[in-house]
DNA sequence: TTCGTTGTTTATAATTATTCTAAAGAAGAT
DNA sequence: ATCTTCTTTAGAATAATTATAAACAACGAA
């Protein structure tokens, strides 16, 4: 499933090619059962443990942008001092730990139907978030 | 309604001495009709612009800080360079339009209830919230 | 009032996430 | 192989936010 063949074909449809950062970068995000919510540092430290080698802060800003906008990442709407991350990209919502700064998953089914009854004339929708978040 | 005796009260209520400098963050901020959604640099330039007197940077950070803290304003979730805040502190959702970066009220009906029903031992439902993001 | 204490303002520096840059290196096609 | 194009990288640049510390203002007690 999460072989390296899969890696390669997500790169190449974010037009990028398959390099051996970038296939390591792959290797943290993706082989994996969980969901997983990151900042960029998270993964920039994670690739260092997990794979015993180093990629440039650049490179995973980049790699995760392209993979942002090819829709394999979802970026979770929260005001932190960074930017998060879900390798879950269906549809789904979180709790926020407010104290603890941790993202918990809501299940589409923990929320119920979410129903936009207004709209803006030329504008559709392309996403709804739900952020609930938690207090002690 | 929005006299300065109220915007006294906000700043007392909020442990702030009412200064000539909060004041008149409080005059660009609750001085309106309308729910405002704004960024800490907005604010900045309008209190210039509106009361013909310059307040230093911090000092509106500080300031907006401790209305948040205190629940005076809201903080608005989108990933976006900048902290966005809205002066309507009920219950109610936002669309974001990416292209144009602006915000838009959604009443709570627009939106319908949210029920969540999931929960996390020793943690309490502080907010829900409710981002809709519009594309062309 | 006046004085002393405590809180505030301000310019500026520090911090921090993110983006940019340009040179050296790797991938892909022919 | 070779040439072109893309990629990596370290480090610089940018920009929002936070911290600092000196000058100043609000407050309350005498």
């Amino acid at each position: 499933m999460t072989s390296k063949q899969e890696f390669i074909k997500k790169l190449r449809n974010s037009s990028l090619r398959p390099t051996k950062q970038r296939i390591n970068i792959c290797e943290v995000l993706f082989n994996r059962d969980k969901t997983f919510h990151f900042t960029i540092n998270d993964l920039f430290n994670l690739i260092k443990d997990k794979t015993g080698e180093k990629v440039s802060l650049a490179t995973v800003y980049n790699t995760v942008h392209a993979f942002h906008k090819k829709g394999y990442l979802k970026e979770i709407p929260i005001n932190s001092n960074q930017t998060y991350f879900d390798t879950n990209v269906t549809d789904h919502h979180h709790f926020y730990d407010v104290k603890e700064e941790k993202l918990i998953d809501l299940k589409n089914e923990d929320v119920g139907p979410i129903e936009i009854q207004k709209s803006i004339p030329g504008k559709k929708i392309k996403s709804v978030e739900v952020l609930v978040k938690l207090e002690d």
